[in-house]
RNA sequence: GCCCUGAUAGCUCAGCUGGAUAGAGCAACGGACUUCUAAUCCGUAGGUCUCAGGUUCGAAUCCUGAUCAGGGCGCCA
């Protein structure tokens, strides 16, 4: 077992390992070990393991967890345990075990947060816009969920490969190039470069819908560029700068950084290897001119994956990409964060990925669409919220609150813990549900700076720092570390005990692809940070008392940031 | 028509691989700032976990069916 061991692991390795042998049971009996509880006086974990075996054990639950406790060794971390119910065994770590743990936690650069992904790569591509198209409060998930995951996958040990795989080659270019030499305007364009490509798109569009001739053209445009036209390709490359510029300032202002910034485009000239794989392997056949996949016997619909003019599709630039992925980087797997209306479309392709023999670890997390409250939202209907005008929205409200709290401040400290603070508040608003439940949009919920929002847990940390700052001015000598933590109070008590399960919240948020489950343990612990703070004296504790609490507040507030820093949340020491 | 999701307090949402009386926040009501930051804390109230079956010692959780809602299903990505 790793050194660092919770008390959840080495309890469960416990319990497992004796019952086998106690009972003379195989590695399938099922699950022996033990669960956190959910109360308090059914002690800290608990072994459900009795009720399981009575049928095969042909034995009472309650006798064989009786069995358990006599013949056990006892390890010494566990204070008592006693049966319950039906059979439950519950379990009560010493506080001296406790306090022990979070001194050795503490000293670790990871919080006793395992490195397995040491060795191992990971590609997470998540965000992936759309060229010439502002982002949206449409693309906050896939940014802040995909970011979250990626940091907590770096934290974990793994080499993680951050790609914004954008959409940066289509049919929608041909338009864009009509549109553009038509009737773009070059004073939109330095003021807000994509928000005018985006009207030139518009504008371009609902002129094709009754102009068939523009059609026609927009056709050879797009023909054009895919042969090669300089003068296109030029155009092209443009749209794409001046896109990702845009895009970074976004990402700028969410925290979020990619290693690589590889759009479809980057994978054209592999599409017609893919096609002939295919073939190669009788995968792909002619249907109405176009060449598709059948996925019957898959249980799914069939996949085109040549247009019947001769045009590549998404599957066919997501095969390739994933054929070059592999073959540059070798990742253990690969990540995709998107909506939920891709989930067929991923289901197809790692099925062909598979039939191909690219031997990928292929994972597709899906989060809900968003939506308003009146309908689903979209350019065409005009009610769309762009990205930047609700992160200046977050931003402003915040100012308000920090204006009213700390009218002392400078102006430009103000701003800044503006941002953080009203950044912060969007992000854990996304972060802090599951990300495949749907989502509604509201002004309210996204500005949250009330109770479970991420200014609740900056605030609990900077009210941390604080404590800890005071206390180095009154006792400029103590060092802490020389002190010994000691547990009497019982909120102390479940902080500890809280404390302890950072690592099972990072492991579960990454295995599972959810950030919420680490921001809900952030939030939880958060509370009871708070009752703590408010109900127990550490400064005017007495001493010996005073620097234990003080240790146990440095330890919160490093778990505070760090768990606070997976999910791309700042903590700023003053709020 | 077929497939994928979801339905939990007035509202917004948690509830991990089945475990003990289903939890938060907001809103409502009642308390706590001469005391370590009240963006906080303490308390009250609020539930037939959509419905009907099934599996199980035990179901909000797993299975089947129904209802409602969202999404997807050959040349968009």
């Amino acid at each position: 077992m790793r050194e660092l061991a919770t008390f959840e692991e080495r309890l469960s390795a416990w319990t497992t390992e004796t019952m086998a042998e106690l009972f003379s049971l195989d590695e399938t009996a099922g699950n022996l070990g033990v669960t956190p509880t959910n109360n308090e006086k059914f002690g800290d974990y608990q072994c459900n393991a009795a009720m399981e075996l009575a049928r095969t054990l042909k034995t009472a639950p309650r006798q064989i967890a009786q069995d358990f406790i006599d013949k056990a060794i006892v390890p010494e971390f566990i204070e008592k345990m006693e049966i319950a119910g039906p059979g439950f065994i519950n379990i009560f770590i010493r506080n001296a075990a406790l306090a022990e743990y979070l001194e050795s936690i503490e000293q670790d650069e990871h919080l006793g947060v395992p490195q397995a992904g040491e060795g191992k790569t990971v590609i997470i591509d998540y965000s992936s816009p759309n060229v010439a198209k502002p982002m949206h409060i449409g693309h906050i998930r896939s940014t802040v969920i995909g970011n979250a995951i990626d940091r907590i996958y770096r934290f974990l040990g793994y080499h993680v490969i951050a790609d914004n795989h954008l959409g940066d080659w289509g049919t929608q270019f041909g338009l864009m190039m009509v549109g553009f030499r038509s009737f773009v305007d070059k004073h939109a364009l330095a003021e807000a470069p994509v928000e005018e490509l985006e009207r030139v798109y518009v504008a371009s569009y609902n002129k094709s819908k009754e102009d068939e001739s523009w059609r026609e053209e927009a056709k050879k445009e797009l023909v054009k560029l895919q042969q090669g036209d300089e003068e296109n390709l030029a155009l092209w490359k443009q749209f794409i700068e001046l896109s990702i510029e845009e895009f970074n300032i976004i990402y700028d202002r969410l925290g979020v950084k990619f290693d690589l910034y590889r759009g479809e485009s980057f994978y054209n000239k592999q599409l017609p290897g893919i096609i002939q794989a295919l073939e190669e392997k009788g995968l792909a056949k002619e249907s109405d001119g176009a060449l598709i996949v059948d996925l019957e016997e898959d249980g799914m619909p069939i996949c085109i994956v040549r247009k019947s003019d001769g045009g590549y599709n998404y599957a066919t630039t997501d095969l390739a990409t994933v054929q070059s992925r592999m073959a540059e980087f070798q990742p253990e797997r690969i990540v995709y964060v998107t909506d939920e209306r891709q989930q067929l479309h991923f289901k197809q392709f790692f099925t062909i990925a598979g039939k191909l023999g690219m031997n990928a670890n292929l994972v597709h997390v899906w989060f809900g669409l968003m939506r308003l409250p009146e309908a689903t939202f979209s350019t065409r209907e005009g009610n769309v919220i762009k990205l930047a005008q609700l992160l200046d929205d977050a931003e402003e409200r915040a100012l308000e609150m920090v204006k009213a709290s700390s009218p002392e401040m400078p102006a430009e400290e103000q701003k800044e813990l503006a941002r953080a603070i009203g950044i912060g508040a969007i992000k854990y608003t996304d972060l802090s549900q599951n990300p495949q439940s749907l989502v509604t949009f509201t002004w309210e919920k996204a500005l949250n700076m009330e109770g479970n929002s991420a200014p609740y847990l900056q605030y609990a940390f900077a009210r941390i720092s604080s404590v800890y700052d005071k206390y180095h001015v009154l006792y400029p000598e103590t060092d802490l570390s020389d002190c010994s933590i000691n547990i009497e109070h019982e909120i102390e008590r479940r902080l500890a005990i809280k404390l302890g399960r950072f690592s099972a919240a990072v492991i579960a948020a990454a295995s599972n692809y959810r950030p919420n489950i680490l921001a809900d343990y952030l939030y939880e612990l958060s509370q009871i940070y708070s009752s703590f703070y408010q109900n127990v004296p550490f400064l005017k504790a007495e001493e010996g008392t005073r620097e234990s609490r003080i240790r146990i507040c440095r330890i919160t507030a490093s778990v505070l940031k760090q768990g606070l820093n997976l999910l791309g949340i700042e903590t700023p020491d003053r709020i």
